[in-house]
DNA sequence: TTATATACAAACATGAATGTATGTAAACAA
DNA sequence: TTGTTTACATACATTCATGTTTGTATATAA
C-alpha cells in the first residue's frame, strides 16, 4: 500500500518525526539508525530518504518543532507589554515564566522527550555543535528578558538587599538551567520533579522583600 | 619495538586513556572508534584491547580518574572539621568549595576535558545510563553537604532572611550546577567562565545578613 | 487521456567498526 | 637455559549502517 496524496505524505512525515524522538529517546542519537527510526514508523528507509535528507535533519525537525516554541512563550511572558505583565508584578511574572516552563514539561510529553534527547542523548560535535551555539543564545536573549523584569522589579522597590538587576538575572538563570538539567536527569521523579515549583516560588522568594 | 616491562605497559595504558580522552573530546563518545583511540595513543587496536575490554571501560577509566578525586575534595572542604571549617565561616567555605572547582577547572586540563566529555559529548543511554545514576548520587551527597554548611550559617545568624537551609542547599546547587553546564558550554569563555567566581560570590551575598 | 512527478519500497554497493584469533619478541621465572 | 607469560601487532571474519539506485503504483497536471 502506497501513500499519495500530499496529506498523507505530511502525515507519514510526521510519523517520521514522532518515530525518531522515541528512538533517539531511547537508543541515544547516535546509536539510533534510519532503519530503527523507519521500522518504528512502519516505513521503509525510503521514506525516511524522501522525506530527510539524513539523520542530522530529522534532529533538527524534532527540535524545531517544540523547543522553538517554548522559548517564544518564556519571551512573552517576560515582556514588559504581555497580559502577564499588566496584572502581576515583575518578580511573580518571572516567577510564572519558570513555572509554566516546568508545567508544559509535565504536561507534553512530546516537549519533555525532546528537552531530554537534547540534554542528555545527545553528543555535540560536527554538525551537532552549532545547535550549541543556538542553545546559549537562547540563553543569552532570556537572561536578558529576566534581567529587564528585575528592573522593573527594583524600580517598583520589589527587592530585598542591593544585588544588580544583571547579577540576580544570571543567577536565576543559573538557576533554572542547573533545574531543568536535574528535572530530565531525575527520571523517577523522586529528587527534584516533584519539588520544582517549589524551588521556584523559594528561588524567587530570596529576592523579595 | 615491542614494549615489555609492567612501567612501559602502565605507560602505555595512561597513553591510552590519554588519547581516548582527546578523541572523546573532539569526535563525541560514540563516534570515536578503538582505531582512532590507537593512533592518536601511537599503538594499535591490540593494545587497546589487551588493556581493556572496549570503549565502554576505557570511559569509566577516564571518569574515575579526574572526576571522583574532585568530588572528594569537594567533600573535604565542605566537612565540619576541615581545616576550611575552622579559619572561615560556613557561607564563606561553601562560596571556597564552589570557587575551587571552578579554579580546578581552569587549570587542570584533563578535568576540564572530563567534564567536557561527561556533559556534552555523551550520550546517556544503556551502559552509561549507570552513570547518570552515580551523578545524580553525587548530586545528592554534594547538597547535603551544603545543607549542613547553611544550617551552621544559620545557627551563627550569618543569614538573611528566614529561608531554610535545604531550600538554601537546593537553590545554591542547582546554580551551581547550571553554572558548570554553562561554563563548560561556553568554550570560547565570553560569557560565562571570566565571570564564574564572581557569580559565586554575588550568590553566596545573597545570603549573607 | 496521457505524461509526468510524487511518494514511497526494495535491492545494491560500499565502507566502516567490532571482536577475535593468531603471531611474536622480549621479560621473567624456574 | 629454557619454558612460560606478558604486551602487544597483525590478520581475519562478521556485522551493520549508510547512501544510492532502481522499480512502481498512484495522484495530478496538461
Amino acid at each position: 500500500m502506497v501513500r499519495k496524496t500530499k496529506e498523507d505524505a505530511e502525515l507519514t512525515r510526521q510519523c517520521i518525526i514522532n518515530a525518531a524522538r522515541e528512538v533517539f529517546l531511547a537508543r541515544g542519537v547516535s546509536r539510533s539508525t534510519l532503519e530503527h527510526i523507519a521500522t518504528q514508523a512502519n516505513v521503509t528507509r525510503g521514506a525516511v530518504y524522501w522525506h530527510f535528507k539524513n539523520k542530522t535533519e530529522i534532529f533538527h525537525a524534532i527540535r524545531d518543532q517544540v523547543l522553538l516554541p517554548l522559548i517564544d512563550r518564556m519571551d512573552d511572558m517576560l515582556a514588559i507589554d504581555s497580559a502577564a505583565a499588566k496584572s502581576e508584578d515583575p518578580l511573580t511574572q518571572i516567577e510564572n515564566s519558570l513555572s509554566e516552563t516546568i508545567f508544559e514539561l509535565n504536561e507534553n510529553i512530546e516537549m519533555r522527550q525532546t528537552y531530554e534527547i537534547m540534554m542528555i542523548k545527545c553528543e555535540y560535535v560536527d554538525e551537532f555543535a552549532t545547535v550549541l551555539q543556538q542553545i546559549l543564545g537562547n540563553c543569552s536573549s532570556i537572561t536578558e528578558k529576566i534581567q529587564l523584569a528585575y528592573e522593573r522589579a527594583q524600580s517598583q522597590n520589589l527587592l530585598t538587599g542591593s544585588h544588580t538587576p544583571r547579577a540576580l538575572a544570571l543567577d536565576t538563570h543559573l538557576f533554572f538551567s542547573g533545574l531543568l538539567h536535574m528535572w530530565v536527569k531525575d527520571a523517577d521523579g523522586s529528587r527534584f520533579r516533584f519539588q520544582a515549583i517549589e524551588l521556584i516560588k523559594s528561588h524567587i522568594n530570596l529576592r523579595r522583600k
